[in-house]
DNA sequence: AGCAAATTTATAATATTTTCTGATACCATA
DNA sequence: TATGGTATCAGAAAATATTATAAATTTGCT
């Protein structure tokens, strides 16, 4: 019962005549004959009579041809959704970033939906730490995160080169420094991410080896929440500089360079290394590249 | 793209496996990989990703996969069909019939539809000289007449023998009388059916060669009406019996012989000769010869 | 009407193409 | 490195197509 045995059928039927049929789609007479006595024999029904000359189809011939055009619909669709799917006009992309990385994305986001507005576009926020395991494990197809997974199943892109920094309130003491030492921290109140992620984990590790005390006595959700806090002057914190670079520009924050500190913090684009990437997720990793590094002269990724 | 690539397709993405859903379909490991690829091929994208151990489908696969779910469906759908129309469930049955022969059809489609309740019927009332070209032009699957169309394309069933009868009011001149001569009849004023039929030319020929006036005053379009007429005495008239049977019994008219008159007319069911019949219309074929020839003891058709 | 010609489907033998299998190479995982 | 699974290959089997021919039926012609 395949596409090839009712086409014939179909033929059979429009020309009134097996040798027509034939012609028709070039084939000889007894293979379209013998082609619908199979279609017969495998539905268990005769569809053709062939009493006289003209050939007449029986209801369940009629059943048949009817029921052969709706295959044929369900057919077209299948290919329509295909090339939707291969053409990029269709399908989903679910990206787990989390909260600096989703921030850095959203100029990403809407280019990518400038140019695909019918590809679904899912961004999620997700713990750092959960990104590389969601992504090996598949309920994400794109992960962005701040940290190397260090895991060779995993497929890096480095996207954007940023670093940690240190702010301050301008009405702060260390506000007119331009360069200072761990050991002038030891004092400070720092506003913390209550959120654990690789580099909280360093800055604690450093000032633990500076023998600096840290004073995090504050933990706040988001980064917005710490920056504000910052701004009035009711702590100090290290932040990407891309989440604080308006305000020092504005002079909303000082950023004081901290010697033992100087941490790089690039955000970075992962996917699963030998799995096949779904036409969204592709689309979506050559327009983040693209626009990271604008101009041919771009370095290979992680 | 035939349903069997389909099936095994969707073996492997239930069993996750090429060599599982070999096993399960009693194919080989190849044979499955090969009909995979097959498919992809044909429809020009990757459907599994055979990155690692474990198979993924991609986007595509997985569009692929429910497509052939409602393919199946479908299939599905034109199995019951078929079945339906074979088990008589399902169908159409046109019958045409002259005035007389519908009015003597009654019971049997009363009978038909109670034994197919789901069987479309449709008793349409034609023309009787119409009828056999319309059953063999194929606008009628089967036909009801009161002649032999002598036509070696048809094959006729005879139903019911009935013959053609004379009546009149019992306050005409002629209502005690057994048996006349047609002379007797010159001066009658006769109420005829205003649809030619052979019954009617042969009635018009017997008068014509016995040299007898046939005084045909009052035309009237159904058999209704001329017995009404012939009851209030205001004419009378050469009727099938089976029309006149019940008034002839309750004494409403009278049945008179005429010697020159005797004419079998016997209903006949019609249909082309070298046709497959529909299982609706040989349902109700069977039906009627069973109910017109009750017991095995059945003379054959025609 | 009746017979020959022409047209069409069915059948059979043969050829071709497609599909399957078993052996084996290959690749990734544990 | 052993193991479980997939891809690849050559040959085998199965399905499908073709050519030639027979059978049936309509059409045209006398």
């Amino acid at each position: 019962m395949n596409p090839a045995l009712l086409q014939l059928f179909e033929a059979v039927a429009e020309e009134g005549s097996f040798s027509g049929a034939g012609q028709k789609l070039r084939k000889s007479q007894p293979a379209v004959s013998l082609a619908v006595k199979r279609l017969e024999d495998e539905l268990g029904a005769q569809l053709i009579d062939r009493g006289s000359r003209t050939l007449r189809l029986t209801d369940a011939g009629r059943e048949v041809l009817r029921y052969s055009k709706q295959f044929q619909g369900l057919e077209r669709k299948l290919r329509v959704a295909l090339s939707d799917l291969r053409d990029r006009r269709a399908g989903k992309l679910t990206v787990g970033a989390n909260e600096s990385a989703a921030l850095y994305l959203l100029g990403h986001v809407e280019a990518f939906l400038a140019r695909h507005p019918t590809i679904q576009v899912e961004l999620r926020r997700s713990l750092s730490s959960r990104i590389p395991e969601a992504v090996l494990e598949g309920s994400l197809e794109l992960g962005a995160i701040s940290y190397d997974p260090g895991d060779p199943n995993l497929l890096v892109h480095r996207l954007y080169e940023d670093r940690l920094t240190f702010v301050v309130s301008p009405q702060h003491r260390l506000a007119g420094r331009r360069r200072i030492s761990i050991a002038e921290l030891g004092e400070e109140r720092f506003i913390a991410h209550n959120v654990v992620s690789p580099y909280r984990a360093r800055v604690i590790e450093t000032f633990r080896r500076h023998q600096v005390r840290l004073n995090m006595a504050i933990e706040m959700p988001t980064i917005e929440t710490i920056r504000r806090l910052v701004q009035r002057n009711l702590g100090v914190a290290f932040l990407p500089k891309m989440c604080v670079e308006q305000q020092i520009q504005s002079g909303a924050l000082r950023e004081v360079s901290v010697r033992e500190l100087a941490m790089g913090r690039t955000i970075r684009l992962i996917h699963p290394a030998r799995r096949l990437l779904s036409q969204a997720s592709q689309a979506f990793l050559e327009l983040a590249r693209e626009r990271d590094r604008p101009g041919p002269a771009g370095e290979p990724g992680s």
